[in-house]
DNA sequence: AAAGATACCTACCGAACGGTACATAAATAT
DNA sequence: ATATTTATGTACCGTTCGGTAGGTATCTTT
C-alpha cells in the first residue's frame, strides 16, 4: 500500500505518508483554515499540483490527516476502551491525555478540538465533521461505561452519560491547558483530581477495591 | 460616554455600544479569522469605512469584543472570585461556566478558547493574548485559592495550582462540549461530579461541613 | 525505439481577504 | 450664509486565498 513500486508512468518524487505527515503537524498547529496551501507544500515538499494529484484537495488532505491523528498521537483512546474495568478506562484515558497533549515532540493540544472550532461559514463542513467524531467518541466512552455497568463494575445507579460527558470534559479541557503551555506534570495533577471524581462518582454502590484516595 | 450628544460634526448614524455587541456575537460564533469583514459590516449594519473610523481595524475590534465579552456573557468569572469560600467559588463557577456556555440566547461555547485557539501566522498576536488571558484568569484563580488556604478555608496541603488548573481545565472542556452540542442539564451534571472532586481534592483535612455527597 | 501513462513545475485563474481614497452628506461654529 | 468638522457610501487598492491549465520530464509497456 505504501510504496509504488510496480507502477507505470513516472513515479512519485515524494512518499506520500511522510507528506501527509508534515500535513498533519501542520494542521495540528494552525487548523484547518489557519493552514494556508503554501504552508502546506513548504512543510511537505511538495507543490501544489502534486498536492491536490496526491490527495485530492484541502478538504480531503485535513480529513486524511485526522485519519491519521486518530491512528497515532490520539492513539490512547481506543486502547482505554479495551481496559478490563471502568476505572482503568478512565485511569488510561486522563494520563493518556495529560501525557499526550502537552508532548513536546507535536503541536500542543487536540487536533480534533482545535483543528476547526470555531471557522468562517466555508468550513463549516468540516467543523461539522469534527463535532461528530467528538460525539461518537464520547458515545463509545458512554457505551463502554454501560458495558461495565451490566458487568458490575460500575455503580447501578450512576449516570453512564454523564460520567461520559465528564470524562470527555476533562480530555478537550487539559487539551486547551495544553495549547495554552500548561506542562504535563500539571496535567497529571489533574488527571489525578479527576480520577477521584470519576471513581466517587462511579464506584459509590459497589464500592471497589483499588483506587481513590 | 456612550451618547454622542454635543459633538460638532456629522452625527454617528449607529450606536456604537449596540454595532460592538454585534461584532462580539459574530466574533464569538466565528472566531476571529474565520469572521471576515463583510460579516462584521453587515451584522453590525455599518459599513467598512465607518466600522475603520469607529474601532481602528478588525483586531481593534476584537480586543474591544474582547472586553465586552469579559464583563458581560463571561461576567460569573469575577463574582465567582469573591465567594467567601473556595468550595462556593468553586461552585459558582462550574455551574456558571455549565449555563452560560450552553445558554441559548447566544452563540455556545467561550469566546476566549474558540476566539482563536489555533490560526494563521498572521493572527498569532490575537491567539497569544487570548492564551495570556486564560492563564490570568487561572492565576486569578490560583490566588483565590491560596488566600483560601490562608483562611483556613482549603485544605494546608492541597496543591492551588493544580486546583487552579483542574477547575480551569473544567470550565474549558464545558465549552467546548457547549460547542458542540451539549444541553446546559447535561454540563450542570458535570459540575456536579467536578465539584465533588474539588471537594475531594481541596477539603481532604479541613474536612469541611457542607458538600461532598 | 516508439507509445502510453503518470508526475513535476511554472504560471496563471477568479474570488475573497483586510484596508483605504475620495467625493458627498449632515451636523456645529462663526 | 459660510467655513469647519465629522460620518457615510462607493469604488477601489494590493495581497492572498484555494485551485488548475498546459507543457515537460520520467517511468513502463510493447
Amino acid at each position: 500500500m505504501t510504496g509504488n513500486a510496480n507502477t507505470i508512468g513516472r513515479p512519485r518524487a515524494f512518499d506520500v505518508d511522510k507528506a501527509l505527515q508534515k500535513a498533519l503537524e501542520v494542521f495540528w498547529e494552525k487548523g484547518y483554515e489557519g493552514t494556508s496551501l503554501p504552508d502546506l507544500t513548504e512543510a511537505m515538499g511538495i507543490n501544489k499540483p502534486s498536492l491536490y494529484a496526491a490527495f485530492g484537495n484541502k478538504e480531503q488532505l485535513f480529513l486524511k490527516a485526522i485519519e491519521l491523528y486518530e491512528n497515532r498521537p490520539c492513539g490512547f483512546f481506543q486502547p482505554a476502551l479495551l481496559q478490563p474495568t471502568a476505572y482503568q478506562m478512565a485511569e488510561h484515558l486522563l494520563f493518556g491525555a495529560a501525557i499526550s497533549s502537552s508532548d513536546p515532540s507535536n503541536p500542543k493540544g487536540c487536533l480534533m478540538v482545535q483543528g476547526a472550532l470555531s471557522c468562517s461559514d466555508s468550513a463549516n463542513s468540516v467543523k461539522q465533521m469534527l463535532i461528530e467524531k467528538r460525539r461518537s467518541g464520547e458515545l463509545q466512552l458512554q457505551q463502554r461505561l454501560e458495558k461495565a455497568q451490566a458487568e458490575g463494575d460500575l455503580a447501578a445507579d450512576a449516570d453512564c452519560a454523564a460520567l461520559a460527558c465528564f470524562l470527555v470534559v476533562q480530555l478537550h479541557g487539559m487539551s486547551i491547558q495544553a495549547a495554552s503551555g500548561a506542562t504535563a506534570e500539571r496535567l497529571q495533577q489533574v488527571a489525578v483530581i479527576a480520577l477521584k471524581a470519576f471513581a466517587k462518582a462511579a464506584l459509590q454502590q459497589t464500592a471497589t477495591a483499588d483506587s481513590a484516595n
